[in-house]
DNA sequence: GTGAAAGCGCTAACAG
DNA sequence: CTGTTAGCGCTTTCAC
């Protein structure tokens, strides 16, 4: 019993062919003579002939496969935008390489040049300033951001930030909140458009933000800076997180510190991960439609490295989802 | 300014030297005189040269890639799984290959035969039936599967699912609960273990299981076969799930039914998901160190890469972790 | 329709 | 230490 898999080779001298005319039937290039078709045929399912990828890519210069970088799988966001993507890659017989960056930002460049050279194309979700992004556009493949970027030319998807969480303080200003904290993530460059877009809510309503900062997208961050936030000296009526996993882990830890939230205490987040519908309670939130984000981005690579146009910035408007979290200021 | 990258031709020429110098450079595979190592580290620096991984790999038949496929990266088990292999994969220099078959059982085999072909090994999770498994073995590839198989002689790595739930059934007894039910996933091929864990524990107390069958493993599943567990002729003082998400969903349904958890029913799940923590009430479950299983099945796949003899099957030990939707029986 | 030949970019002996 | 020489498995002109 023989290991090393059939070569195209084989294939040919089984059907007596040349290797040409093998290349050809493998890729659907051409019709054949009815004896020749059969033959063919016969040799690669007696051989189990599967043609290589990696000599096929050579070549073509293409592998069918599209890269993806994350900060986090942990995060149900991303999870969320892997889940679509790979559902269009897979539509359109592509394979996704995934790469989990882990939140480290000195370990991007290096990781994302290495997978650059081994797909077609990729999508990039990272903390890279713009200005020293530049070694991106190097990168000499299709790509698409997970994030607006007016300073790269490059095709991108993501929300309206600045709508999101204004949506969220208009949503607590109606409830009758005056006093109100954003949690942020000041890492993540979107954290500026989100106060921003809370801020000038509150000024025009004549009341300022108090900024806060967790050191990490995580519910546990989110606990860890509750103390801080409700404890302190201007302790806020209701709170609107960076993100859902903040905001869980900060409606935790507010419930330890005898806090009852919703009726002394609002929280909001950003992203309606799946499971702040099971927490308790039940987490108000604006939903970004991660997973729709994964499918776009997806089809525009795709769509790209088919040679239509490339794309600009698409923008997913986000949408306030009211659950238990937030109430009336009592 | 030229687009298509630089070749080991190139930077041969550049430097002077043969391309099997600048190979042997590029692998450093062995010292250099300082002349020549000079003139190689200043052509490649010129010329940004960057070895072509898909040329190296067909040569080596190596692509320090590994496949792994699972189920749905959306259940926050399989996304610590991939965690952990990632983790492990990147120390060792190693890219991971994703591909989410999306519960769909007739994707399975062409996907993993796909990828079976790109990489240099695989983990697989899949729902593939033992008996029908031979064509994983004819793939040739080193492959570690996420789950206890006694027929395939593979390694692998799983936890004691009997053991889990029967953990859960003991606590739940001791809690004074004699109605049990346990709400399960046909579909798992664990789950029958799972069954039994629990019913083995009754058993020995002189009871019964009731089984009942979730048509998902997903919170929403669990919400839909709630009404029928809780309000059908054999109302149970407590529910074994699963898993997690089919526990969260219910809970949330059970409330909705005006049924107060944990005082008037017990309710736990399996897999400790990062966010049974914040659910309402907080999950009790058993810890199946979702993420350790995914770095130890990467680790064993890149020793068995690495030459070394494959290990067997290892198994994590479950560990309780008692929350608060569990109670005494009142 | 079919085949011969020339590589893709790189590594792997084997000489020197 | 460095270079020569064969290919890896496949696609791609370009004749026939």
């Amino acid at each position: 019993m023989k290991k090393l898999s059939p070569t195209i080779r084989d294939v040919a001298a089984a059907a007596g062919v040349s290797v040409a005319t093998v290349s050809k039937y493998m890729n659907g290039a051409q019709r054949f003579s009815a004896p020749v078709e059969a033959r063919l045929k016969a040799a690669i399912e007696e051989l189990g002939y599967r043609s290589n990828p990696l000599a096929r890519s050579m070549i073509t210069g293409r592998s069918r496969t599209i890269g993806l970088t994350i900060l986090d799988i942990s995060n149900p966001h991303f999870t969320n935008v892997v889940k679509g993507a790979n559902r269009v890659a897979l539509r359109h017989d592509y394979t996704l390489l995934l790469v989990d960056t882990d939140e480290n930002q000195a370990r991007e460049r290096p990781l994302i040049e290495a997978l650059a050279q081994r797909v077609d194309g990729l999508i990039v979700s990272s903390r890279i300033p713009d200005d020293e992004a530049q070694w991106l556009l190097d990168l000499d493949k299709p790509l698409v951001l997970l994030r607006r970027s007016d300073a790269l030319p490059l095709p991108s998807v993501g929300i309206d930030n600045r709508l999101a969480t204004y949506m969220l303080a208009r949503h607590l200003l109606n409830l009758g909140h005056r006093h109100i904290a954003y949690l942020g993530f000041g890492q993540a460059r979107i954290n500026d458009e989100r106060i921003r877009g809370a801020r000038e809510c509150l000024e025009e309503a004549g009341l300022t933000l108090d900024v806060y900062d967790a050191h990490a997208p995580t519910a546990h961050a989110g606990e860890d800076a509750c103390s801080r936030v409700m404890l302190g000296p201007r302790r806020p009526q209701a709170v609107i997180c960076y993100n859902d996993l903040i905001a869980l882990g900060f409606m935790k830890e507010a419930a330890s510190l005898g806090i009852r939230v919703p009726h002394e205490l609002s929280v909001t987040g950003v992203d309606n991960v799946p499971y702040g519908e099971y927490a308790a309670p039940a987490l108000t939130t604006v939903d970004i439609q991660s997973e729709k984000m994964g499918e776009l981005a997806m089809q525009k690579l795709i769509d790209a490295l088919a040679g239509h146009a490339a794309a600009g910035h698409s923008t997913f408007e986000p949408r306030l989802i009211v659950r238990e979290s937030t109430a009336a200021c009592g």
